[in-house]
RNA sequence: UGGGCUAUCGCCAAGCGGUAAGGCACAGGACUUUGACUCCUGCACUACGUUGGUUCGAAUCCAACUAGCCCAGCCA
């Protein structure tokens, strides 16, 4: 006990002392006196279900405000109408809160800052710093330049404060059309990075806005919008992906050109991407919409409403996101980090329970025949607060059909003639043999009872080297339970480059004729078990109905014995 | 071809001029009323992209190279 109290110690020492890059710099930061505070932000555009990679972004920055006493926001950054819904923002708030990211009451919404970020669209128009451009989509692209060669600057680059004054406002009352008229940042067409090249910074899109209605015609694009939204929330640490990397001299400009005190700064760090699956909303949109899945919480997907539909605990997801930890690295994780993560969180939480996935009879041909018993079992040997259940035992009983073997291999330790083994907290029993059909299958085992080993041990000290697990068939409770494995198979995570997927052809299989215990037919939806050798299962939220529950494997158990 | 970023064991990832943490995976063994869990051990006296240089000393500093990722949306 006090060596285990030791162990935690070192390891909690341990892990204050390694700082990640970001911590480096909000410590240097603070010290420095460049910010009195940490907030930070969670800024997702509501145009689809979160996923494991985004987990990592939330628990970041969520994480980070936690540690140092500073606030965290939620914050749509809706700015372009065309691609958002409402739907996407009730899931997305529903993922943060079940991930355990407490934002409070600061929940904001881009589209909420429209006429601040106007005023500042003014405001550096007056500064000779952004003008209104009417050149086509194709044309601005085209002088733009190259990635090697510089820009030219745009005919209307010049126009004088008071025309671009008016002919913004104009744009904002709707007296243009979509595309006819944008407004650009002035900043340098010879920039050898392409963002600065007078990027455009207001759009006219007539278009109804998921929050603002038809309020507006003209939105702000993400790049002249973002930083604006962080100055305003007094964020200190803009956290994003590194593809975001090139942008942050623009971001940097807009919070000084438009004058803000203690501006915020943007920091990058690396996406978390995870082997054999797919990640990246852009395909998972794909699979949805393609209906090679059932659904955004589809459990063979990895957004955090299908990893939660299939037993996945926020616990699991938070231990997962700080074990990968935050670099500037691209990196792939390791699929079987998160099952880990997974295995190690359910292990103490879950009840462990008898469920027959593949059910064979067993009968012992020396209990009585219309007996049957109750027996006190501990759902969790290992947790005592889950407490205990009742099972009973029969004379007919079904056991997994891997668990007999006519003819065993070596080192083959469950049922075969003559052996003895233990059935899980019930008795020790020897196979006396089997019954099979016309065609050679087996229809049912024999065995017979030791009535001394109640509860599973002999009082003549004897040992069996083999337990198994069972259900009794008068009492057993049918259900269906369903199997997942990874919708992908190897490498990638990504549809091939012809837009087809790698499916993999067991990525979901239903088992219709398990037999369980009956003290799992009321099992609620989220309710998680451990069937013994099976792995970790849990009550689906959708199909299943009282009675007849549904489980959906979570992970399977590590297994070292192979045929 | 211009710019930005990255490179430490199979996979993540510490390290910030003083002699290479940890986790996952994998493999052996002990224990076991789950072939699980737990516990030991190994992989790992070694994995710092390459080649030079500075230094008593370099994964850490410098130079040149190599490889990978990102950027030419009126998307975010």
């Amino acid at each position: 006990m006090e060596n285990k109290d030791m162990v935690m110690e070192n390891t909690v020492e341990k892990e204050e002392t390694s700082k990640n890059f970001i911590e480096m710099i909000i410590d240097k930061d603070l010290a420095e006196g460049t910010y009195d505070h940490v907030q930070t932000r969670f800024p997702p555009e509501p145009n689809g279900y979160l996923h494991i990679g985004h987990a990592k972004s939330i628990l970041l920055n969520y994480g980070l405000a936690q540690k140092y006493g500073g606030k965290f926001n939620m914050r749509f950054d809706d700015t372009n109408p065309t691609k958002e819904k409402t739907e996407f923002v009730e899931s997305i708030l529903a993922d943060v809160r079940w991930l355990g990211a407490d934002y409070e009451d600061r929940l904001f919404f881009a589209s909420n800052y429209f006429q601040q970020m106007y005023d500042c669209a003014v405001f550096l128009i007056k500064k000779g710093k952004a003008f209104v451009c009417d050149l086509s989509a194709d044309e601005i692209r085209a002088y733009r330049g190259t990635l090697t060669e510089p820009g030219k600057e745009s005919p209307y680059r010049n126009r004088s404060i008071e025309e671009n004054l008016r002919l913004f406002e104009e744009m904002k009352d709707g007296r243009y059309q979509d595309g006819e008229k944008v407004l650009r940042a002035k900043i340098d067409m010879a920039s050898p990075n392409m963002n600065m090249r007078d990027p455009v910074i207001y759009r006219v899109a007539r278009m109804t806005h998921h929050n603002t209605g038809d309020k507006w015609c003209i939105y702000p694009m993400y790049d002249f919008a973002h930083p604006i939204e962080d100055a305003l929330e007094h964020i200190t640490h803009s956290i994003c992906t590194l593809e975001f990397e090139d942008h942050r001299p623009l971001y940097d400009w807009v919070v000084k050109e438009c004058e803000f005190e203690m501006p915020p700064k943007q920091i990058e760090f690396a996406k978390l991407y995870l082997t054999n699956v797919v990640t990246g909303k852009r395909y998972i949109k794909k699979l949805v919409e393609d209906g090679i899945v059932d659904g955004w919480d589809d459990p063979r997907l990895v957004t955090i409403s299908a990893l939660r539909r299939r037993g996945f605990t926020p616990e699991s997801i938070r231990k997962f996101v700080e074990l990968c930890g935050v670099a500037k690295a691209n990196s792939s994780v390791d699929y079987a980090m998160l099952e880990y993560c997974i295995r190690e969180d359910l292990k103490m939480k879950a009840s462990r329970v008898m469920a027959v996935l593949n059910p064979v009879k067993l009968i012992i041909d020396n209990y009585p025949e219309d007996q049957i018993e109750y027996l006190e079992v501990a759902n969790n040997q290992e947790n005592p607060e889950l407490g205990s259940r009742t099972v009973p035992f029969g004379k007919e009983l079904y056991i997994e059909a891997e668990d007999f073997m006519e003819e065993p291999p070596k080192k083959y330790f469950r049922m075969f003639p003559g052996n003895e083994v233990r059935l899980m907290n019930a008795y020790f029993v020897k196979c006396t043999g089997c019954v099979k059909d016309e065609n050679g299958t087996i229809k049912e085992i024999h065995a017979t009872y030791d009535p001394a080993s109640k509860g599973g041990n002999s009082p003549d000290g004897r040992k069996v080297k083999g337990t198994i697990h069972w259900v009794a068939a008068k009492t057993a409770v049918n259900a269906e339970v369903r199997l997942y494995e990874n919708i992908v198979d190897e490498e990638k995570g990504k549809l091939n480059e012809d837009g087809t997927l790698n499916l993999n052809p067991n990525s979901l299989q239903v088992l219709k004729d398990c037999v369980l215990e009956p003290s799992l037919a009321n099992a609620a939806a989220f309710d998680s078990f451990q069937f013994v050798r099976n792995g970790f299962f849990c009550v689906d939220c959708k199909d299943s109905v009282p009675g007849k529950p549904v489980f959906n494997r979570v992970v399977s158990l590590k297994s070292s014995f192979k045929l």
